[in-house]
DNA sequence: ATCCTGACGCGCC
DNA sequence: AGGCGCGCCAGGA
């Protein structure tokens, strides 16, 4: 045996694609913060790369945005993501997030839609 | 294997 | 406040 079946391959898309479909509705993450949890804190930038290449449906790569609230990017259509997190309940002005104390997604902190 | 690009992050002008 | 540059990581040609 002593064969591991394969090497780890992409642990690292792979966990970014996990932790985005964690991502609840009404809330959104950055991609420094995704990276982070993925394991690499600085690897914000590969993780949109990846967003672009998931291919998945289960993965809301619109609630993934960029640091300090900003919409970040989305194949050039980022006024369909800002429509999107609208949708979602999410206060958008410009391309910026508001209350992003309040929307954003934190690991352990299940705070209801509820205003606070 | 190497080079370049790219849905980023932060600091600086 | 907005724009520019450098640094970091992964994927594709």
């Amino acid at each position: 045996m002593a064969k591991r079946t394969k090497a780890p391959a992409d642990p690292f898309s792979h966990r970014v694609l996990a932790v985005v479909r964690r991502i609840p509705p009404g809330r959104v993450a950055s991609y420094g913060e995704v990276a982070k949890l993925a394991g690499r804190p600085r690897a914000a930038r590969a993780v949109g790369n990846i967003m672009k290449t998931c291919g998945r449906p289960d993965v809301p790569c619109h609630r993934v945005i960029a640091a300090g609230g900003r919409l970040g990017g989305y194949g050039g259509s980022e006024m369909l993501k800002r429509s999107l997190l609208v949708a979602e309940g999410i206060v958008v002005s410009g391309s910026r997030v508001r209350e992003l104390n309040r929307v954003r997604w934190t690991v352990g902190k299940v705070r209801s839609t509820k205003s606070e």
